[in-house]
DNA sequence: TTTGACCTTGACGTAACGTCAAGATCTAGC
DNA sequence: GCTAGATCTTGACGTTACGTCAAGGTCAAA
């Protein structure tokens, strides 16, 4: 069978100009040119526009699908076994679009936030608009000025990281400071309590404050924790290592016993459910 | 206080071509140009600067935003009041994130599906890439063959419907689709026991089978349910009433009467459930 | 005055096509 | 054979939010 590029069109329930596009970073090519310049496409065109389309719909980039269908030709060529390319390729697509999901997740976090506080400055509470001054010179949420440690963070978290941190504390306005500090040191409280208790750090009561911890370090944008693909661990086991060795840090977990419970639980934590 | 663009960009974590594309696009412009054709911002510039990459982090379009800024400006020319702009351009992003995560949780799925559906080929299970021809001339998901019906379901769920399903279904291969086919006559049993138990298809019974029933529709590229964003409570709806009026679906559910019970299962699931 | 650092406009590249535009060709009916 | 309408061609711009040269003016300190 012959098609011309409207019926292969038709036939893949793709369009004309998709096909002209294929042809043209020589994707999908024709079986066949006619003297009048139109293209003719066959039956192995259409299965291979098949695999192009599905691939597609799996969201993979147009020069992946080619990297796929490529090994497939080079099959008999003494390539590597074609399914593995595939494979392959899809393993590291599939990564891509968990760090995508994690990327959206903290977004929508973020713009839930954001809408709940816009009603909470709606609803009342006059004063929202003004303190536009020296908002990081308060403590913001582990306890020292941020303000005087900035170039620390610039170069621990990177470039912008403060920039950004600094935009989300200023955008939450007052209540929602407020609030921000209030679950901050309510879970300094319960670390303070569970590691007065004598309790294994391990144990699932450390290991449920450990995970409502790095929930609540999620929450804070210009960090690695926020949205996905920064080394998550290596973040939460550097700043478990913080708490201990830093006494700003440690005052807020009841002194140096304390933050070795919070690190000890963290660690634990991060191996058994941050392992990359 | 007067920045240059490099200042300004450094203050607020981002670059001078960033700053030169919002003066370009009249989202953020300089408060004064020296003679020298510079730049130059001051203090007001800087917040408005802060306002747009806050919301550019939370995923807003910058066409957006400016609609946002431009309803704060408007504020004392008698506008809308600019936090409920703010909320109202936030609620249909929201929703629009809310979308993209699920049409990425659909590929997140079929990327898997596909990766293990390699794995099995690679494992042996000769036969794999022959048999393309007539593949949809079985039947496929709903227990009646496709192609003869091909119109109706263009017509019905878009014009590509058939052409992506069609795509899903050869990609499969023979493992695949037997297992697909196990999977929906287990269904089918499921159902059928349930309707001769003469529950109540709003008990939890018939509601875990209706949320199954939904899982397993979502698995169907080229259909409503896949992905996000389509009427899914209309389909499902659609669905469960063609499962009654048409007896070559009631036939997978034990007769009109088992499809009577998926119907109205279906349907309390969709009021409680699906409700947009 | 030199030398960097910093500034300007201009323009291309990015992903995957959609959407005209202008013109050539095919097909069917008369 | 002729004409209308469907279909084909290449070419080029538009889409998002800038990154990245390129070529050339300006500023501050030495």
């Amino acid at each position: 069978m012959e098609y011309s590029i409207q019926q292969i069109a038709r036939a893949a329930g793709t369009t004309s100009r998709t096909l002209r596009h294929y042809d043209g970073i020589g994707l999908v090519r024709p079986s066949r040119i006619g003297g009048n310049g139109y293209r003719y496409y066959d039956d192995r065109a259409l299965v291979r526009l098949q695999r192009v389309l599905l691939l597609r719909e799996l969201g993979l980039g147009l020069d992946a699908i080619g990297e796929v269908l490529e090994a497939q030709d080079a099959q008999a060529r003494g390539g590597e076994h074609p399914a593995a390319a595939e494979a392959r390729v899809l393993h590291s697509h599939l990564d891509l679009l968990l760090r995508e999901r994690g990327r959206i997740d903290a977004q929508i976090g973020s713009v839930e936030r954001t809408i709940a506080a816009l009603a909470r400055a709606a609803d009342g509470s006059p004063g929202e608009t003004d303190g536009q001054e020296d908002l990081m010179s308060e403590n913001m949420f582990d306890g020292f000025d941020h303000t005087r440690y900035r170039e620390e963070v610039e170069r621990r978290w990177g470039a912008n990281a403060y920039a950004s941190s600094d935009r989300w504390w200023r955008s939450l306005g007052d209540a929602g400071r407020a609030e921000w500090r209030a679950s901050m040191e309510q879970l300094g409280r319960d670390w303070i309590a569970a590691a007065e208790s004598g309790a294994d750090p391990a144990a699932p009561v450390g290991q449920e404050l450990a995970r409502r911890h790095v929930e609540w370090l999620r929450g804070i944008p210009g960090t690695p924790a926020h949205g996905a693909g920064g080394d998550l661990a290596g973040y939460v086991l550097g700043l478990a290592e913080m708490y201990v060795a830093d006494e700003r840090f440690a005052e807020n977990y009841g002194g140096a016993a304390g933050a070795g419970f919070v690190r000890d639980a963290l660690r634990a934590y991060a191996e058994r459910e941050l392992a990359a």
